[in-house]
DNA sequence: GGTGATTTGTTCACGCTCCAAAGAAACGCG
DNA sequence: CGCGTTTCTTTGGAGCGTGAACAAATCACC
C-alpha cells in the first residue's frame, strides 16, 4: 500500500470520466470538463488514454444543441462490446441471469423458474452454472469473453468473504457460494446482498444517479434494505449488510425464518403475505413505522421503494407513505423524497453485473 | 474548486500527521512512518514544515522501548500553547465552557448552573457570552488569542447553516445561534448537535479512536445519537443530524416536547424520568429495542453509551443490553461491542472545542 | 579507543497527476 | 478568404509523493 494519494487521486478521475461517458451516452470532452470541474488538459489526457486502451471510441456524430458555430464536438462513447459481465439474482422462486456489455446494458437475459428453498447449496450452484452458460451462449459469446460474475442473494451476506451467513435460499449454514461458482465457471465471482445490489444499481443507472446518500427498500419474497452513505455502499462490521427485514416490529410476534420472533419480514414480505393475505392491511403500517424510525435517525434525502409488494400492492405502499408522514419528524419528512420504482428481473441482474463493471472501470474505493 | 486532488490529497497527509502527533504524545518520525505507511521522505518533509510553522516542536527526550541502539529518536509534539479553542455545551440545566489548547486538552473549564428552558434565545446568547469571557479570562488568555468557538446543543441542529430548527433549549423557533454568538464575541463559531459532538469527541480523544464507524448514544435530559460512518459524521439531508430521541416506540404514547406522540424521549430521557420515575423499569427496554432495530440495519462494530441516565442508572443500561441480546440478529450482535463511557461536563466542552481544532488542523473533508 | 553494526532522519532525482496558458484544429459567417 | 468561435491538444510547470543513496548519532565489541 502506497498511502492515500495514488489510489484515491490516481484512478479517481479516470473512473469518474469513464462513468460519465457511460451515463451520458455520446458526450463531448467539453461537457466532461463542465461536469467534473477538471481542466481541459486533464480531460484530454485521460480520454486520450482511454481511446488508446480501446475502452472509448470517438465519433463526429452531432449531439444536438450547440448551434453549429466553432469547431464541432467530438463525441465519446464506451466501446461497449469490448468487455462483458454477467449478473445473477437468486430469489426463492427463480434465478435471473443477464449478460451485459461494458456500459452495463443487458445484451441478453433469461429467467430459470425453479424453486430454490430447501435445495442443497451445491445443487443451486449447479443451476446457476447452467443458467450462466446458457445465457452467455445465447448472447453469442464464449465464457472466456466474460470478465466476471456478480450474484445478488437475499439474506446476511458477507460480500468481502463471498459467504452467506444466513439466507432464505441457503438457510443458516455458512456457504461460500462465491467459491463454489468460481470452481465451476473459473470466473472471478462476487456475491452481495440483493438489496445492497439494488442500491448500487439505482446509483449506477437508476433513480439515484444524482445522490450520494439514499436508501432502497425492497419487498419481494424478502424485505431488504440497501444503503448508500457518502457515495459508498454501507456494510456494517465484518462486511455484513443492512438487515431491515429483521427489525423487530412486534415483541413476541410470529416466528420468522431467521429463527427470531416479530421480524418485519413476518408481516410484510411477499413470503408472509402469500401465506397469510389478511396481513396486507397492516403490512404497510409496519413497514412505514420501521422505516420512519430509521429515517428519523438517518434522515436521507430519498427513499426508493422497489419489489413487487411495494410496486403492485397500492395499499401497502400508500399506508407506508402515510406512516412516514405520521411518524417522522415533520422537519425531516419534508426533506425526504419517496420514489417508487418497479424493477424487472433483468434490472436485478444488471445490478449484479454492475458489481463487476465497477472493478473494470477501476473504482478507487 | 480545483477537483478532487489538491484538497483531498494535499492537506490529507498533513492532517493525519498532526492528528497522530496529538494522539500519541511525543512520537518519533519512524513511528509516524510505521503508522501511516507513508515514506520516511514524506514524513520528514511534512514534519519539517510543521516545525517551521511553529505547530510542532522536537525534543530529544527518550520515549521508551527502543533498546538504545542506533541513532536516538527525536520526539515530536504539538506546540500546544500556540493556539486555543473554546467549547460550549448547552443543557437544560447548565452551560459548560472549556478553553482548550491546540492539542485539545482543557486548559480551564467552568459550569454556569442556570436553567435555560423558556429563556429567549438572546438571553441564552448573553449567558454564553458571559461564560466564555469569564472562562477565557480565568485561563489567563485574551479573547483575541482564541481561534474559534464550538457549541453543542441538543435537538435538530443544522450545523452548516448554524441554525437550530428545534431544540429543548430554543423550542420550535428557527434560531441562528451561531450568528448571535459571532456578533457578540467576534469569533468564528460553529454549532452542532450535542450527540454528534459526542461522536466526534469519542473518535478524537475517546473510546473510538480506532474506528471509522460507530454510534454514540447519549441519554441525559435528552436522548441523542451521533453516528460516525466511514470516518465522517453522518448528517442527513440539509445537514440535519440523527434524531434518535424522536424515534417512535409507542403508537399514541405520551406527548413529547417535539409535538409528536410516543417518542423514545418521553420514556427514557432524563427529562421524562425526573417527572415520572416509574418509567425507569421500561426505559432500558425501550432504548434497547429502538437501538437493536437500528443496529440490525447499520450493524456497527461499537456502540458507546454515555450520559447520566445510562452511566448512573445500572438498571437502564443493563436492560438496554439485554434488549440488544434479545432483539438483534445473533450474527450481528456478536459483531457489536457495547461500551459505557461516563462523561463529565468538561468532556462535553472539549468535544465542542474539537470542532474548532479540526479546522485548525486543516481537515480535508 | 577505534571499528562496525544499527537505527533514525535527510537529500536528491524522478514519477505521477493536475493545471494554466498558449496554440492548433475545424467549423460557420460575411 | 480572412475572422470570430468553439473545441481540443500541447507545453511548461507546480504539488505531492516515492525509492535509494546518504548523513548522523548512538551502542557493542574487540
Amino acid at each position: 500500500m502506497k498511502s492515500a494519494d495514488p489510489e484515491l487521486t490516481g484512478g479517481g478521475n479516470r473512473f469518474r470520466i469513464i462513468d460519465l461517458i457511460r451515463r451520458l451516452g455520446p458526450i463531448a470532452r467539453v461537457e466532461i470538463v463542465e461536469r467534473t470541474n477538471l481542466s481541459p488538459a486533464t480531460v484530454s489526457a485521460i480520454t486520450g488514454g482511454l481511446i488508446e486502451d480501446g475502452l472509448v471510441t470517438a465519433s463526429h456524430v452531432e449531439g444536438g444543441e450547440p448551434s453549429g458555430r466553432g469547431r464541432p464536438r467530438v463525441m465519446l462513447q464506451l466501446q461497449a462490446g469490448i468487455l462483458h459481465a454477467v449478473g445473477v439474482k437468486l430469489s426463492l422462486g427463480r434465478i435471473s441471469v443477464a449478460v451485459t456489455d461494458f456500459a452495463g446494458r443487458a445484451v441478453h437475459s433469461l429467467v430459470l423458474p425453479v424453486r430454490l428453498d430447501r435445495q442443497p447449496a451445491e445443487t443451486i450452484a449447479d443451476l446457476v452454472e447452467d443458467g450462466v452458460r446458457q445465457c452467455v451462449s445465447d448472447a453469442g459469446l464464449r465464457l472466456e469473453a466474460i470478465s466476471g460474475l456478480g450474484i445478488g442473494i437475499p439474506g446476511v451476506i458477507d460480500a468481502s468473504a463471498g459467504r452467506s451467513h444466513w439466507s432464505p435460499v441457503f438457510g443458516h449454514a455458512v456457504v461460500n457460494f462465491a467459491a463454489m461458482i468460481e470452481r465451476r465457471l473459473s470466473l472471478p465471482t462476487q456475491i452481495e446482498n440483493d438489496a445492497n445490489l439494488a442500491a448500487l444499481a439505482e446509483s449506477w443507472f437508476g433513480r439515484a444517479q444524482d445522490l450520494a446518500d439514499f436508501a432502497v427498500v425492497t419487498a419481494e419474497d424478502t424485505i431488504g434494505m440497501g444503503l448508500l452513505l457518502g457515495g459508498r455502499l454501507h456494510r456494517g462490521a465484518h462486511g455484513i449488510g443492512a438487515e431491515f427485514g429483521h427489525v423487530k416490529v412486534e415483541v413476541d410476534g410470529a416466528l420468522c425464518r431467521c429463527g427470531q420472533r416479530g421480524c418485519l419480514d413476518t408481516v410484510a414480505s411477499g413470503w408472509a403475505l402469500s401465506r397469510n393475505p389478511e396481513l396486507l392491511e397492516r403490512a404497510g403500517d409496519m413497514l412505514g413505522l420501521a422505516l420512519a424510525n430509521l429515517m428519523n435517525v438517518l434522515n436521507l434525502p430519498r427513499i426508493i421503494l422497489t419489489g413487487s409488494v411495494l410496486t403492485s400492492q397500492e395499499l401497502v405502499a400508500n399506508r407506508l407513505e402515510a406512516a412516514l408522514d405520521r411518524f417522522m419528524l415533520p422537519t425531516l419528512r419534508e426533506a425526504t423524497e419517496i420514489v417508487r420504482h418497479e424493477w424487472g428481473d433483468e434490472m436485478w441482474a444488471r445490478g449484479a453485473a454492475s458489481l463487476v463493471l465497477r472493478r473494470l472501470y477501476g473504482e478507487p474505493p
